[in-house]
DNA sequence: GACATCACTTGCAAAATGATAGTAACTGCC
DNA sequence: GGCAGTTACTATCATTTTGCAAGTGATGTC
């Protein structure tokens, strides 16, 4: 979150983190996701100091993901809530939850997602939306688009012919 | 990625965050997911100092992400590859870029995600890896597990009560 | 009128970041 | 044999960020 100009950095996943990059941005997001709206509700939650939990909040409200609103007058207090913006990073939310459960949770499970139809756990998995099929690493793979800069066109370009390389090798490998 | 003592953090999106939360971490494996491995690639393709690369993927070598293994002798030259761990965090990464791209791209698309079988381009969704649903606010809630801490436990309790108080209005609201 | 609530701000020490420069172990070239 | 080039770093240090502790202001409650 910081000197990063945009011009020269048109990948999606460093503008991303430009607005949710810092330490403690995505816990007041997960936050914010439970139903926490308020200055000191995640400020207790999340043992923060209020000096950091404010800059935090402003800069989310400022990146877009946040709306700062007032909730009653006499006194004016605010409140903070999702945006649409913020709404939809909860599957990097999710991604994230799946991955921290995977490798992290030694003494067992200490959130999971539930279908809340049946009540069934689930286990989440990025797919096509389109076809429904897994994202693989053997199937799928990131191609740079028409605003890509030199260097990421220079480097997933690569990556493409490594990749193909290798499918050629392991399918002649197969053959033998 | 400080103080944070686990044992006071039983949440996994805490846990993952405090091994890549760092800002450059994602950013390291992103390149790495493009096949990056060496020092000097890594240096020229982010452009980042090299004391605080050293630093990071250190970080990342130590959390388990990556794996420092020599690839010449005479000098001993070290390359930096994802682990089992590592790569299983792609999910994540393609949930930003998904989610950047949505919002950020505003001069067009500077990378998408291919299906190399038939080169279509994809549409990343999460969905239940059981029924093949889409993940989504109405349906979807995280519960507590039993390595919740109390005030997580808490808080998602009040979630899931508000939730259903207002899914009992919404069914009030549509009889009327 | 003392106390509590809530959303902050201020001041300051400690820690992290990042620009610049340097090092170490080689190889290849003339 | 010497000198530039490559590669993977480390060292130094000014600047920036973090985060603890304390304070503030508007209002309502006992």
């Amino acid at each position: 979150m910081k000197k990063t100009n945009l011009d020269e950095m048109p990948c999606p996943i460093a503008r991303a983190l430009d607005r949710v990059g810092e330490w403690w941005s995505i816990l007041i997001l997960r936050d914010a996701f439970y139903g926490v709206s308020r200055f000191d509700e995640f400020e207790k939650s999340l043992g923060i100091a209020p000096n950091m939990l404010a800059r935090r909040l402003n800069g989310l409200v400022e990146a877009g993901l946040l709306e700062r609103r007032p909730y009653q007058t006499k006194p004016v207090r605010y409140e903070y809530v999702l945006t649409d913006m913020g709404r939809d990073f909860r599957p990097v939310m999710l991604a994230l939850m799946t991955w921290g459960n995977k490798y992290f949770a030694t003494e067992g499970l200490a959130m999971f997602l539930v279908d809340e139809r049946d009540g069934h756990m689930v286990d989440a998995v990025l797919t096509d939306r389109h076809t429904g099929d897994p994202i693989t690493r053997e199937n799928h793979a990131m191609y740079p688009g028409p605003a890509a800069s030199e260097r990421m066109r220079t480097r997933l370009e690569n990556n493409i012919a490594r990749r193909a390389a290798e499918r050629a090798a392991a399918a002649m490998e197969k053959r033998a």
